[in-house]
DNA sequence: GTTAGCACTCTTGGGGACAGAGTGCTAAGG
DNA sequence: CCTTAGCACTCTGTCCCCAAGAGTGCTAAC
């Protein structure tokens, strides 16, 4: 389900007659394809030949009076306000529904079983920057509580070793860790094997109480895997992938460098956006976020974002979707996000299912 | 040791006079700083007081007929062309020598030991895109032969396993794997720990040679793990890093769009920068590249490359550096650069040396 | 060899004219 | 009462001109 936007006291959406509704419908996606002002001429020529363009002149000023159209100057066409695009999403845009060859080559690839996870990542936002002509956007899978599923000690050299631990929503991690005295290979096997026995499953707050370690050696490991732990949470929840950023700036809202400056900043230093994303609630599945509505949606100026969870609430997931301009396609991008994310959570699940062993 | 450019038969720099060096190394500072053309008058009263601008407008016909200076219209200032650039990173710069406190600062952050290899590759870059207020690139150490250090395997679910690889440069790469029907932990943990004894220190082509594997599951591992480690070749060789993106779009010279999609299409789908990258002598240590020079320069035009290999030709390594416009600080990068790579080839070295066990 | 002086060139920014696009209004028509 | 043809109006974008400013190249004097 669509909702359009996630805060409170939404205006109501005006009452529109069905020709105001028809010819608002034109603009936008007129507006969409062309970037352009749109004027009456266009709008009887290409979308609603049995009127005159002074009929359509007329609504179209009941639709700005509705605060659902702009114009830039006296005398250009009319754009879309964020209202109308708004009010587009919500009531005149019909989704075009993915073909089933469509839903076979998402899943095909998403589903390619060889992907490490972070080239799952960019498979998705590669998808969703074809179809949206704008950037596909994702966050790495963060689990809520990361589990342990294994670990790995290898001696590299004298005093050095490299700790491998696999979480079980897949994640693996290494790092080097500096050894006490006289530890080799023998002696980190055995306290891995035995560790593994007893921290399968555990989260990190488990890990840290564990109870009677053995020896100081897994002692030492365990503080090190707590640490490691809390290091991949804190990384995990930063890790952010974008593709089409190159396309993007070819667009004709970005093509003043401020403009384009913004949306790089956006993408590259991510934190905002992630700032954002935090507060929509994840219960509702997809969001459409058009413009600056408020102080936390201000980095939206100007710009479209369509996001949908992805992933098991409460178990481990992240944000996928498409952000741009405001005028995105969104008829042709809320389904596949939609799908997209769809395929995500079970490939998410399989991996994460308790199903066998 | 700084070699301007790669190309064959450098076209010998002009004998200039003393005062000519010295005006041409004034314009090119002073154009560094400001990207702005230098007029006679600022020489004069910033640079070399005690001729007059008419003397120095002498001597810039020289610089200009020698090739080291253009001029963008009759009457602007002079603005340093290509060969001026190249002139002065050669004959003029001084080097601003590193002070111990910024030698200690690269060397501990990439020497802290807890880092994952991405995220020290990250260090480096921003590193570098802060001194040179340009972007700071890498490109992944990729082994010329990677070999097996460790292989790990854990059954997830009925048919799934999970292969961890790791290999003697420290990359882990994690592969999930349909396993054959009824296969379980115990196997998988028998199969990997007879293989780790007998592939250990092997490279991808001694392992596709290897003899006489034991079990069916074993030799399934292997065929795995050879597709894997072809895989990593693919994907280390593609790694590429940047930072300072946003900043490099803030300066004037980016300020074009067209210059803006250049320089992003260049960091953000970097095969052309890498094609360049790979034909450059390793011997030689560090490259200054400034702008298009023959065809396969053509992608550097207007703008400046400062690279160093680090890591152990024939081993393992990469590339490291700076890339920005034309007029870079070279004096404060050069010295960065060389010294980041050889701090990088250094902690490379310490995990690939033999050392002790 | 150096420099003061000066005419010359070229860019930049402001102001006015003009064509083009699209509107808003009015009045006529169904 | 809704629709539409007609038309005046407004605003943008472009071109051109002009003046100011910056920096040069040249010449002649030191």
């Amino acid at each position: 389900m669509a909702t359009p936007d996630a805060l409170p006291h939404d205006r109501l959406p005006p009452d529109l007659s069905a020709r105001k509704r028809l010819i608002l419908k034109a603009i936008v996606e007129a507006y969409i394809g062309s970037a352009t002002p749109v004027g009456s001429g266009q709008v009887v020529r290409e979308y609603v030949p049995d009127v005159s363009s002074a009929t359509v002149r007329n609504e179209m000023v009941g639709l700005e009076e509705a605060g659902l159209l702009t114009q830039p100057h006296t005398s250009a066409g009319r754009v879309p306000s964020e209202g109308g695009f708004r009010y587009f999403v919500r009531q005149l845009m019909e989704e075009r529904a993915l073909t089933r060859a469509e839903q076979s080559t998402i899943r095909r690839q998403l589903f390619a079983v060889q992907l490490a996870r972070e080239e799952w990542l960019d498979v998705a936002t590669t998808l969703l920057a074809r179809v949206a002509r704008a950037a596909g956007i994702i966050s790495a899978p963060v689990a809520v509580q990361c589990r342990v599923k294994h670990v790995e000690l290898l001696a590299i050299q004298e005093r050095l070793g490299l700790l491998v631990l696999v979480l079980q929503e897949g994640t693996v991690k290494q790092q080097l860790i500096e050894l006490p005295e006289d530890t080799d290979q023998t002696d980190l096997s055995a306290a891995s094997s035995h560790l593994n026995e007893r921290i399968h499953g555990l989260s990190r707050s488990e890990l840290e109480a564990l109870g009677e370690p053995i020896s100081d050696l897994e002692a030492f490991i365990a503080a090190r895997l707590v640490s490691l732990m809390a290091q991949i949470d804190e990384h995990q929840r930063k890790e952010f992938h974008h593709t089409g950023l190159v396309e993007l700036l070819e667009l004709p809202e970005f093509q003043h460098p401020a403009q384009a400056q913004r949306i790089v900043r956006l993408l590259e230093q991510p934190e905002e956006l992630f700032g954002l994303l935090e507060t929509l609630p994840w219960s509702e599945g997809m969001h459409v976020l058009i413009g600056a509505r408020g102080p936390r949606t201000a980095i939206l100026e100007d710009l479209g974002l369509v996001v949908s969870y992805y992933g098991v609430e409460s178990v481990a997931g992240g944000f996928v979707g498409v952000l741009g301009p405001m005028r995105l396609p969104y008829a042709e991008i809320v389904p596949v996000v939609r799908y997209v994310s769809q395929v995500m959570t079970e490939s998410l699940d399989d991996l994460l299912s308790p199903g066998a062993k």
